[in-house]
DNA sequence: ATAACGTACAACCTGATGGTTGTAGATGAA
DNA sequence: TTCATCTACAACCATCAGGTTGTACGTTAT
């Protein structure tokens, strides 16, 4: 899943199709690209679960599921929480004299 | 910086190496592959600025950084709050009866 | 019915990635 | 000093990722 986030195509589809009103075709324009490259990117991100298609006549039309985005944010969520964890308080404290306040 | 955490054996690194008290050496032993490898990894996480090297004698201790960690899931964040500002309130109301309280 | 459109998929090429081994420079220990 | 350890880095190899073109098939429009 990190994987598919980790292509800035990938993720600037993931972003368009918020909405899940367009359809590969409608994604596909307006990149440098093939659509059959676009058409890649997006079975990527449906592999991963980021996004599903819904047919709609003869267009598939691309929604991103958020469910998904939030289990990659609460994954990282995790890794930031296990360093504050253990000695991220010390260093924090250390580090900056007013304290971990960063959110 | 996604990309650095789109491997396995780099986000189990990177959790590793919270508490900033191992070595490269250290964090090598117990995965099936040469130390050389291992040092790729940790110079991925470097560049990508997640993880940050100090040196202590002849080894390198390596620190995992959490504000980067932070920034990514942030990037998150905003991917998912793009979704919610957009259909995603109607969206959420039509797939589940309760709401949208998932979190 | 026929043409045009939207999609899927296979084959192919190139560059990046993840792994290996080998060599070399610093530093700590004997 | 000499030896062992930790690290860095280069060269090499196999596989994968991202891109291309071409073909095929279902659906809508004429």
């Amino acid at each position: 899943m990190f994987h598919a986030l980790a292509d800035a195509t990938r993720r600037d589809l993931l972003r368009r199709s918020a909405d899940g009103e367009l359809s590969v075709s409608r994604l596909a324009d307006g990149y440098a690209m093939s659509f059959a490259a676009v058409q890649k990117h997006v079975a990527v991100l449906e592999r991963a679960g980021l996004v599903t298609k819904e047919r709609h006549g003869r267009e598939r039309l691309v929604r991103a599921d958020p469910v998904a985005v939030g289990r990659a944010r609460r994954a990282l969520d995790e890794l930031e929480a296990a360093w504050r964890g253990r000695v991220g308080r010390m260093a924090d404290l250390l580090s900056s004299p007013t304290g971990g306040e960063d959110r």
